[in-house]
DNA sequence: GTCTATAGAGTGATAGAC
DNA sequence: GTCTATCACTCTATAGAC
């Protein structure tokens, strides 16, 4: 019997250790422990050591988030794709429970040493999101003002809901960030 | 010749380190290099060493924030007191380029080493911010609903501007949000 | 002399690299 | 597991104000 476990297996996993403690915080023994995994499999998989992995995590989120929401925004029916980002995004944070790694990265010098692929992240979900907002027939500058808005109110809720351990703050934030987008639609059906 | 320095020129500089680089990350070697004070000056100001720093930090930043944005919500004329909020965060983030030291220790572990003082910064910024705007004549369950955005929305805003290393964002953010909240501001002057 | 502030060598534990 | 560097922290010594 095989060991089963492969790099794409362990990155998830150690994507929590980051995500819960952050660059600093995650260190080796903490993610030995909370993976299973022996140091030696880490630096078999990660050669480069801890930065290496930091990076395998960024790019998996990235990754998950090109493919269920970056995607759908930039090539879907807008206000379908915007509708289901809301739920997806909902989901991924656990309702409030869990926060954003690359926000957590962004906060403190972790930011310098992976700016490219922070700064990316964000970029990216502005952008598609503000194509979208265009193709539903929002002008485009009120259309990158909102996608800013949206993406940096979702960092916030985060923020707050775990400053205040209540994860309703989330879901209730994300409401009002939605009904707020949605006041300024420009018609139901433009599309 | 005094040495002139105190417990209390301390406490900013610590805040500087800790806010920049995160709990686990403002190692003491790096406080005693950033703030030129020796070990031995930290640990007769701080006993108990780096959990009291940073309690000392989250207690000085909670009481600049009380004296120059809490109190003036609490008590002044709310209007009057809304604006100077704006104006008052502004400065203090430095447009954005300066994060919020509580919000930084709220992503990660350290949030449960300072549970409460992390919730509490958080908690009085939203009664006070909903009080002001109750008095401005705002509904009561709408009031709430707005300080909460309102607060959510100035850590989000501090977060993407960080990420994409872009200070403007801030500014930006806080003025739509600023104007979001007069939007539904209920009468001119309603005292 | 007393006291507060400071300096920094030295402690065991643990970090990340390999 | 082994390595070196660095972690948070302790402790002794001392400078200068009163």
């Amino acid at each position: 019997m095989r060991t089963v476990f492969e790099k794409a297996d362990a990155i998830p996993l150690i994507a929590e250790v980051f995500r819960e403690l952050g660059y600093e915080g995650a260190t080796f023994s903490r993610i030995t422990a909370r993976t299973g995994l022996s140091k030696g499999s880490l630096y078999h998989f990660f050669p480069d050591g801890k930065e290496e992995m930091a990076g395998a995590v960024l790019a998996h989120i990235h990754g998950w988030f090109e493919a269920h929401i970056f995607t759908p925004l930039a090539q879907g029916e807008a206000g379908e794709a915007i509708a289901w980002m809301w739920q997806a995004v909902a989901e991924y944070f656990h309702g409030g429970g869990r926060v954003c790694l690359v926000g957590v990265f962004a906060l403190d010098e972790t930011r310098d040493r992976f700016a490219q692929e922070i700064r990316g992240y964000f970029v990216r979900w502005i952008d598609v999101l503000s194509e979208a907002l265009g193709r539903a027939g929002m002008d485009e500058v009120r259309a990158r003002a909102q996608a800013e808005s949206v993406v940096s109110g979702i960092q916030g809720a985060l923020v707050l809901a775990r400053a205040l351990d209540e994860p309703e703050v989330f879901a209730r934030t994300l409401a009002q960030l939605r009904a707020g987008l949605e006041a300024e639609w420009p018609a139901p059906g433009v599309a």
